[in-house]
DNA sequence: AATGAATGAGTGTTCATTCAT
DNA sequence: AATGAATGAACACTCATTCAT
């Protein structure tokens, strides 16, 4: 089985390696040569797969995107209450952290700052994720929330709130280079949005 | 003396133009060349004040971290309650978004995305630059809470909380091109630390 | 049977395709991959119809070269006389030239500055195609002259320089970017050959 | 002095290899690896002296033309009488031809095979060319029929006729290898404009 | 203090061709 | 007869840095 898995066909090959050597030394960092050396592969075959670098890139943050957004759903429908389920978030984003050692933050939010014109096909992904990852949120707090009486206008503004602790802990904790940010964003949004029943 | 202001120091010129141009489009996305070009300054000339490229971002840094502080400071020190000072400390995030129009996020923030690895010199300054930081707002919180009988942990992690919201403000603006995160952050904060009496 | 055309023969459409581009961009300047892309054929099937660039090149010259000559005979042919059938060559041309726009000139005189070495296949074809109309050029004068009692020394002499004219008309119009050359060319040689009965 | 010669500045040497290079090889076919091999010079130092390849090419045609016209004109002057002048620009292109060993034609009608966009700036450089040159075959055809009452529409195209006969036979040696279109052209003009006095 | 010239190592990308099916 | 996948070598060009003056 595993000796399939070996043999895995190039393209997927390439966007593993690629993933992992983007993330941990960002886009620019990391050279064409470094990534076909990486994953053992002839540089005209990278060009046979991808038209460019960048569209590399992109399709490594589609990946990721679609990963990152299924393991969050599976990682907090394991709450039992809308509030655990709120909760988890957090737990979530410490436990990947971890995964990754000292922290290097959200894939998405360094590439903002490799690409600095606001357009442009890298930015437009990142974007999109940010959006989904909002949508999740509104979703959690409007469970939360539900047969209170809340307008649409509290909800969203309650999950804008959400966003920002959650995007704050993604940028604090690469910095600090430690996990704090995280429990300091869970232990504000407890008492914010009264979680601890 | 108008001819002397117009002769400005070689090595100032130098550093003001790169400040621009690696805010603007990244560290690694600036060549030698552009930086030299911009500032009207021959390459060997650049060579003679400073080592390397990450030398001049260095100190490009942390002039701006002088800059940075002492302007926030002195923009805090208009308000005339401990509640309002902490109110315009996103006030302040508000107005320097709008100068550089779509808002390029903090500078600190965006070189933890091009320098990954977590030693080194540049993250070195990064990380003295978000510690000043917190101790400014651990100053605010403290006048705040002043005579609440607060213990100093309480007020450390109270401090930290601003910290995370002013990290996530500044790292949700670029990517969502706009200043609502800055609001939604100061709502929060004005809520949580009662700042509107 | 429109289906049969529609699907017409793989290796007559890889020629005909490369017979134009090759003609338009040049031949380094147009890759194997522009040429499979336009003609619509996988990559692995052109080198199953032709061993190398240069044969498909060899075969598209080929073919250019008994199209032109037999279109070239027939243009001729419609002259009455033998000193109309001389003018229509550089009828011919000017008309060749209007086809193609801007003139591009002689696609066998292109390739020459493209295959310096005198020797090798791509000159022999194109040395076969000039001596052809040479022949051609010969057979006019002959014709032209008969019974006048000129010797064939003097025939083949008259032939060169007319061969002479049609390849100044040929290289002058692309540089020039206009039919005029073509035009002196042959009131040139209305005037020497005394065509104008 | 040949030591002097030995170190000759960059850029001129860069200049002369190339000029060598892409005559006898043709431009695409000339990379830049082999000119800074031949010229013994680092690429970035090629970038340093022009900004593209395109640009030496250009550098290179610019400095052809003025030596070519140069040598022609001093070559041309030995000639006593008008008529005279004339044949010599047919002795002075077999003088060319001869050096350049089984002859490589005309540089610039090279280029115009290269570079088949009717615009472009190498195109612009060969029409600049071919335009220096008939003005001044121009002059000589004037000095020719001086106070023979021609009417300058007349001189005109009695230039054109004569710029005909050098391109036909410029093009034409290089197909043929050998010299005998420049004779051939030759004969024709002394005969056509009465050279022979 | 200031500079123009020169560089080795690297960039991302394209070339014509071959292989396995 | 026809193909998608894979390749080594070459492409034009840029990098941050150093040298001689």
């Amino acid at each position: 089985m595993t000796a399939t898995a070996e043999k895995t066909n190039l393209r997927e090959r390439l966007v593993e390696t690629a993933t992992k050597l983007f993330y941990e030394n960002g886009y620019r960092a990391t050279g064409i040569n470094e990534i076909i050396d990486a994953a053992e592969i002839a540089k005209a075959s990278f060009y046979h797969h991808f038209k460019t670098k960048e569209d590399l890139l992109i399709t490594c943050l589609q990946k990721r995107h679609d990963q990152i957004m299924g393991d969050l759903r599976q990682y907090i429908a394991k709450g039992d209450t809308p509030a655990q389920r709120i909760r988890r978030v957090f737990f979530w984003l410490a436990e990947s952290c971890q995964c990754s050692g000292t922290s290097l933050g959200c894939a998405f939010l360094n590439m903002t700052s490799e690409f600095r014109e606001a357009e442009g096909r890298v930015r437009e992904v990142v974007k999109w994720h940010k959006n989904a990852l909002r949508e999740l949120l509104y979703e959690l707090i409007a469970a939360r929330y539900l047969g209170q009486g809340k307008t649409e206008d509290e909800l969203s503004n309650a999950a804008a709130e959400l966003y920002l602790l959650v995007e704050g802990a993604l940028a604090a904790s690469p910095v600090q280079c430690c996990t704090w940010p995280i429990e300091t964003a869970r232990k504000l949004a407890e008492g914010h949005f009264d979680l601890m029943e």
